[in-house]
DNA sequence: TGCTTCACGCAACCAAAGGTTGCACATACC
DNA sequence: GGTATGTGCAACCTTTGGTTGCGTGAAGCA
């Protein structure tokens, strides 16, 4: 059960802004600053400390093209994020599934034992 | 592609100690404040507190029994934000295979374009 | 009964993160 | 040259994750 999740990685997946942001990167292959801005509920300054952390874990990169930075995914690295998220969630669901299987078993096991009392 | 994540219920497994503890409460059907900082590096005020958060989303419901406050996971309810996971997860995979794909069709269409001039 | 122990809750405080406004600077365009 | 536009930087505010310190109430024991 390999729970070594990058929390660096994880927590910057996390936030509902920067997914959003890695949305509309993928979606339009590429963003400014200014330009994914537009197209979110917060500032461009705000948008722009974002990609510095997707910079940060180096799920996005850089080029400077005249006055414009423009930011693009880095897919390898989402992908390795989207592993993670699949790993934790597998996880999880394999521990739920155990436990529910061992309910039912006890259950099964009351339920013969009230029948043999009857 | 059905983006519409619940981002309580995310923000509250994004936390990577919040994550620790629903592991742990899982994997010994319950616990307190107290026994679950006794495993985490953090002291037990900060534990009650995510305790708090979690509780408030609904991932853990609370039962007192004498001084004790014993928590336990919802089932339903972390199923429901695996689900999420799985989803996110799912349509970055989705997209990111779709456009390497489309790259790959460029690519044979540049191929067999340069074949031709040669 | 009374004292001690232990799990909790509450309050004050601190640092980091996410967000804002305001301003200075450089590049593009007329 | 002058103006518009994309950025970066700094100050500031609020929330969040974390700490320490202290008061309280239920359990357990002399």
């Amino acid at each position: 059960m390999s729970l070594a999740v990058d929390d660096d990685l994880w927590s910057a997946i996390g936030d509902p802004t920067r997914r959003r942001m890695l949305d509309l990167l993928l979606s339009e292959g590429g963003g400014t600053a200014t330009s994914l801005s537009e197209h979110l509920p917060v500032t461009r300054q705000a948008v722009a400390k974002h990609l510095a952390v997707l910079d940060r874990v180096g799920l996005v990169h850089v080029s400077t093209a005249g006055r414009e930075r423009r930011f693009r995914v880095d897919h390898a690295r989402l992908a390795v994020a989207v592993d993670q998220m699949t790993d934790v969630g597998a996880a999880w669901d394999a521990r739920l599934r155990r436990i529910r299987r061992i309910a039912e078993t006890i259950q099964r096991r009351r339920d013969s034992e009230t029948e043999k009392e009857q």
